[in-house]
DNA sequence: CCTCAAAGTTGCTCAGGAGCAAAGATAATG
DNA sequence: CATTATCTTTGCTCCTGAGCAACTTTGAGG
């Protein structure tokens, strides 16, 4: 058995108002990729040739300036689409998707990908979907860094992602992620030494709690007074 | 004659891979809507109804805060689309869009919208070309604003706006919108301060001439120069 | 259990740029 | 042509947050 299958594959906003016989169709089309941690499915400015679906583990799409810089623009975890540039054609991939620990992800080739647009086209107006919530989400992101202090987008963020893999613990929700300080550095537009003292005065606060690579959330609410609150 | 029509509809990517036919029909469903300057043709939150294309004039996409702020994120000019969500079902519009100058826009509502899509499927994967660009800019942009500071981001600003919508003059391109040192500043995140600032200096330095709400670039390369010489 | 590399913390310094205020330019209007 | 509203410039001050350095903590691997 070379790879997980998806658990409901109908509950996925790409396969919505498709049949169960056809998501199978589209989905027995894919072939499954495992890689290791630290590996790339695919490098910025590579010409996009697949497009993923990632079934386990957790990817980080990176962005690299020419500078040398980097930034953190989101984590993909299961079970999410990634890649989907490779739907345009003759484009290149904007970022690069690195395995932040063992995946699993079904790939589906540029040409196949067509062939499925074009016998499928619920899946293309889907496709659209996905990609307007990207679209206002760096819209909404690219606001935030223009308009908010770092404090405040520090705590969206974690707030962001603790929705996204956060898990409950008996102490508060944790999130099921190893970030760095650098890591959330990146992902909000400042340096990991400031990501470091923002996080030791919240937890001198009692909001959360820090450690290596770990963030554990005590008391969500004062966090989510931070990220909205008027000030 | 209501509207202007659109020159070459078979050039807008939207229209790509389909037939002449084809494109004069989705044309033809749509209505022209004028406005004058400052009218909107949607406000951020309302529900997404309906799909445009800006056939003559500009508009301005603005996103607003919850606390006041403002972030101009970007021009139309003609031929583009615009108000791409109404493509997704369930939506609101994440921007606002305003009229810069008295403008004509072809306008879909949304059910003609999804008949369309199921109708001519090449049109969806057009549409996630469109939608895939964006993602990309706005990936860009938050990377950029991110890691750059303010005069690289005003040089590129303004590269691009020329390359939008420049207008070549004995003296030099001139972009051509009424830009104020307000919307410079919120479409790279800064105030219009140190746009001021920043503009008088490249002025001084002979590689543009600034008037009011106007720009005229005497010596490109000095910009591109800022904009990608590391420092 | 010890060692070492990687991640995190925190003090200090400094600069980019925000923000206010006051004055100057520009364009529209009557 | 005078008036007024709007846009722009620029001096000044102050603060957020960048950047470096030195030190501490954590966890993986031998």
């Amino acid at each position: 058995m070379p790879f997980q299958p998806v658990a409901r594959p109908e509950d996925l906003t790409l396969f919505k108002n498709l049949s169960a016989e056809e998501i199978r169709s589209i989905l027995n089309a894919a072939r499954p990729q495992h890689l290791e941690a630290g590996e790339f499915y695919f490098l910025q400015d590579d010409p996009a040739e697949a497009f993923y679906i990632l079934i386990s583990g957790k990817v980080r799409l990176l962005q690299f300036t020419p500078d040398g810089q980097q930034t953190l623009l989101r984590i993909i975890v299961p079970v999410t689409p990634f890649g989907a540039v490779a739907l345009a054609e003759d484009e290149v991939y904007p970022v690069s998707a690195q395995a932040v620990e063992p995946c699993a992800a079904l790939v589906w080739g540029k040409t196949l990908l067509n062939q499925l647009l074009s016998r499928y086209p619920r899946l293309a107006v889907n496709a659209v979907k996905i990609m307007a919530e990207h679209v206002q989400e760096f819209q909404q992101r690219f606001t935030e860094i223009a308009t908010q202090r770092v404090e405040r987008r520090l705590a969206r963020m974690i707030l962001r992602l603790a929705h996204q893999t956060g898990v409950k613990t008996p102490q508060g929700v944790e999130v099921n992620l190893p970030l760095s300080r650098q890591d959330l550095a990146e992902m909000v537009g400042t340096t990991l030494y400031t990501v470091s003292r923002t996080l030791s005065q919240w937890e001198s606060q009692g909001l959360i709690r820090a450690g290596r690579e770990r963030i554990l959330i005590l008391h969500p609410h004062g966090l989510v007074k931070i990220a909205e609150e008027e000030t």
